[in-house]
Parts: C-alpha cells; sequence; structure tokens
DNA sequence: TCTTTTACATACTAAGTAGTATGTTATGAT
DNA sequence: ATCATAACATACTACTTAGTATGTAAAAGA
C-alpha cells in the first residue's frame, strides 16, 4: 500500500511522549486525559483504546521509558570508560552541563514520579523501586569492575557506594530544582568527585575531559 | 468566662495540620478542599474564610509548618552539641531511628512538595527555596562555629559542605521513600559519617569527642 | 444596648474529570 | 472479495472539583 493511515506501534509511543512531557511539566495529577490528547493528535478514544486507564499510562512510561532513560544516561555510557569511577564522574559533569535551562526546575523525571506517586499508589511504588534498584545495581557492577581492576579500595564496599552514588545525584537534582539555581550542580558535583577521590586507590585526575 | 465557643486561631491552625498530614499522605494535587474539610470538623465556608484559594492553605503549611518543623527536627537540637559535626551526625542517626514505619514511604514533605509543586506553581517555588535555604545556611552557621573551633579542617568550604549535608539529608528520606527499605538509612549514614569524618580534624566517633 | 464585624454554616454552580457507549473505517487473514 | 478484528473517532455520563452566594450567630466595639 502506497501510505499508511494507521500505525498502531508509532501511535502508543507517540502518546507515551507526549504523556511523559505533560507529566514532567504538570506532575501525573496535576494532568488530565483530555490535556494529553489535546497535545497529540489523537483522540480519547485511542487514548483509552492503549491504555485502560490514566495510571496504565503512568506504568508504562515507567516500564518502558524511565528505564530506558535510566539506562542509556547513566549507565550505557560507563562501558566506554577503561576507570569506572572516571566513568560516574565524568558522566555525572556531562550531564549536568548539558541539562537545558528550562528543565532546571523540573528536576528528575524518575525523582518526580517517585515522590508524588510512591505514597499514593502502590503499583507506581513497585515500579519505580525497580527502575531505582536496576540503577544502582548496574552501578554496582561498574564499581566491582572497577575494584577488582584496581581503581577502587579493597575495603571500599560496593552497595553502599552505590547507593551513595545515586541518592546524591538524585539529590543534587531535586536541590538545583527546589533552589532554582545551577551552582548547585557544581558545588555538588565537586562534593562527590572529593568523596570518590579519597576511596580510589590512584588519584582521580583532574583533568576531565570534554 | 464560660466556654469559648469560637476560636480563630485554633480553628485556623487546625486547618494547617489537618491539611498537613491529608496533603503529607495524598499529594497537594491529590487533595481536595472537601476531603480535608471532611477531616476536620469545620466546614467549607470556614475553609475559605481562612484560605481564599486551597493554594494559600499550601503556601501558609510552608511558611508556618515546614519552616518550623525544619528548626525542630535539624537546627536548633544542634545547639546542644560542642562539636557541631558530631551534632549533625547524631540527630541525623536519632531522627532516622525514631522515623515511623508508616512514614517510611511517605518521605519528607519538604522535599514532596517541592518534588510535586515547585515546577509547577512559582509561588510554592519560591517559599520552599526560602525554607531550603534557611536549612543550608543554618547548618552553615555551625560548620563555621566547628571550623574556628577546630572540629573541622581549615580547608573546608563550609557552604559547600552543607549544601551537601542536607543535599544528602533529603536524598536519603527519597531513597528510602523509593526503594521502600530502612535499610538505606543506615547506608547512607555511614556514607555521610565516612564523608564527615574526613573532613575532620580529629577523628568523629559516637563515644569519643575532643 | 445596639451595632458592626468576624467567624462560621449551607446550598449551590460552573467547569473539569476519568471513563464509557457506540459508532466507523482501515487492515490483515481467508 | 469477504469478513473479522484492530484502530481509531464522537458524543455522552456520572462524578468530583474549587470556589461562590447567601445566610446566621457569636463576639467585639460604641
Amino acid at each position: 500500500m502506497a501510505v499508511r493511515k494507521r500505525d498502531p506501534e508509532k501511535t502508543r509511543t507517540h502518546l507515551l511522549q507526549v504523556g511523559f512531557q505533560e507529566i514532567y511539566q504538570n506532575g501525573f495529577q496535576g494532568v488530565s486525559v483530555d490535556q494529553i490528547v489535546g497535545k497529540s493528535s489523537v483522540t480519547k478514544g485511542a487514548f483509552f483504546h492503549y491504555f485502560p486507564t490514566k495510571s496504565d499510562l503512568g506504568y508504562a512510561i515507567v516500564d518502558e521509558f524511565l528505564r530506558e532513560m535510566i539506562l542509556e544516561r547513566w549507565i550505557r555510557p560507563l562501558a566506554a570508560y577503561p576507570n569506572p569511577v572516571q566513568g560516574i564522574l565524568n558522566r555525572f559533569k556531562k550531564n549536568i552541563v548539558a541539562w537545558p535551562e528550562e528543565n532546571l526546575i523540573r528536576g528528575c523525571p524518575l525523582n518526580n514520579l517517585s515522590q508524588e506517586m510512591s505514597a499514593v499508589d502502590p503499583v507506581f511504588r513497585e515500579k519505580l523501586q525497580v527502575v531505582m534498584n536496576l540503577w544502582i545495581d548496574e552501578t554496582e557492577k561498574y564499581l566491582k569492575k572497577a575494584k577488582t581492576d584496581g581503581y577502587l579500595k579493597k575495603t571500599v564496599q560496593t552497595k553502599q557506594l552505590a547507593q551513595f552514588i545515586v541518592t546524591l545525584q538524585e539529590g543534587t537534582y531535586a536541590m538545583a530544582k527546589t533552589l532554582g539555581d545551577r551552582k548547585v550542580f557544581d558545588s555538588l558535583y565537586g562534593s562527590l568527585r572529593a568523596h570518590l577521590e579519597i576511596l580510589s586507590s590512584s588519584p582521580t585526575r583532574d583533568d576531565v575531559r570534554e
């Protein structure tokens, strides 16, 4: 056929994308289904064809969107670094430098959704938990690698450190959001770096590549 | 004087208290005015007599309630410790140990409100910013004291450290909320403690003080 | 004591809200 | 070509929402 008039997969992901954006900007409870379909080019009928309830859209965003976002932003890039500790610091730096101004007061989508919905909806809680644990666990894998490769002191508890790193990263975005000030990025990056330098067996070099 | 039939101050603070509880449990956008007046013993007419809009209740909670809560929980107790660094660690420990089980997945009220409302409502943002800055600034005052009293290395940048401490504390509650696991309290407390020990001129111990 | 003002209470409204009922049309299988 | 089904579209509903209109009783002031 010449032109496709229907593309269900595309329609669904389109709804996920628009839904993500709207939720990111207004919060899950602050957004209506009408608002989401209004911003996209599909109708309410289509929306409820793909997602039986508004919550189901939110769940799908966590499962398919936020999960992917975390892996892409924080985990996969680490594979390129011989020293994972250096990699973690480097990626943190790059991510905060590249963080767009309009997102400063919007914070981290994962954290936003978790702080808003975890206590309210147990399904959200469980799904957000899974993504957060994935983030921490994958970070820990790289810390273990760093340890065996001699980049981290043998006494370092990798799980504790992984939790610390992710917590501080999330906390950094949350604090930047609350204070509405980019400067906290540098300040907290500096603190994380100092912390990691202490735990490194060889000094973590100063030249963070651009 | 016989019995007071009306006590405007009490009615108002009652609404603040009930409002705080309901918002803490359901989020600001997840709570309705009807819900709040339903849980209290006043009517809708009374509510709107004190607060022209639902948002105004939220603002008042930040200004009068959260601000007080932060000072009482995190700042004022520090006055009792000769070594403020020890005080900060000690209070953190005490607060997480005493943190009730049902609040674990509810997180920190200040952080909740900020993550939910800062991006949505600029008035909330400004008010939450004020409270957060108060927390950081008051913490820094104690860090400066610690420095002059010889408990912290002279090289320590107190503002950066204050931001780091508050961010990690907030982050700790946020992570415990997301993971629904008390163990992260101990893990992150351990990390903060290790961090502060490095910056202390004399070893920070639970039982030993200089 | 009388009057004004504050502190409530009751009933209502207009504008959303998530979700449904009921279509119609495209598409893939037979 | 036919038919079943998936992919939408439109119109509606039952309910909730913040806020208002209007009233009344208790205090405070004169």
